[in-house]
DNA sequence: CGGTATCCCTCGGGATACTG
DNA sequence: CAGTATCCCGAGGGATACCG
């Protein structure tokens, strides 16, 4: 279990929310689970780049945090399904706004990445805007 | 300087605005400055938590992905001052939704990290939505 | 099928002191 | 006043193998 040792104020919306959203791939799982890709594995198949370990570990949170709801079907195989709260749901509209600044500068971007030494561009690792 | 040794996808907008926004103060950074505080002391101040060193970094990330302008006056003692580029402006709107999302649920996410035993809450940090 | 355990490592970031 | 150099650290995440 991670543990974070430096403290950060509970009294700021901005901070809260960073606290939510920032994992790498959270936006990622929110975004396909509105789009309703529920089932683990087809999260997981959606985000190759991603370990199992860390979708589990983020959806963990998101699921702490109230942001997904997590319903297991007690059978075998087992079966699982994740759902976005009211207060996920919530976060939609703003991760799309950050898909869609990604997309609108996409070639300043671009450029901006691929002229970038610390960057080693991988082109060919998956199209999530493009589902 | 940093460096990714990790490969991202440049054909994702998702990804590349994450890698915009993702640095620990690069959102406070943003709001700081689109209110007006344009000085990097004065940056500083209003960041109390952050060091020196990491809003120098994240500030030169920002200004290299050409999301802020950097004017330096040459004269004794230098004097900088920093601004908000027109695509840079497009990420206000999205940082203000983030906030509002943190106040909306301020008791719902307020509860979540307060009962997080991962999570040593500091209330009396800094107060950046209040400003 | 879905979740963990273990191991390892990177890289982002904290602290401090120094330079122009 | 603004920026960098060093040093250090640990949270977060990649890889793999093992349970239910």
């Amino acid at each position: 279990m991670y543990e974070k040792k430096i403290p950060f104020s509970v009294s700021c919306g901005l901070e809260m929310s960073r606290e939510v959203l920032f994992g790498k791939w959270k936006m990622h799982l929110l975004y396909y689970i509105s789009t309703g890709v529920k089932r683990s594995g087809e999260l997981q198949r959606k985000i190759p780049a991603a370990s199992r370990r860390v979708l589990n570990i983020q959806l963990n949170e998101l699921e702490h945090q109230g942001i997904v709801r997590k319903k297991v079907y007690i059978q075998l195989p087992v079966k699982v399904e994740y759902f976005i709260t009211p207060i996920g749901e919530q976060l939609l509209p703003i991760i799309n706004l950050i898909g869609e600044f990604g997309d609108k500068n996409f070639h300043h971007l671009q450029q901006v990445f691929i002229n970038d030494p610390r960057v080693p561009v991988d082109d060919s690792i998956l199209q999530v805007r493009a589902v």
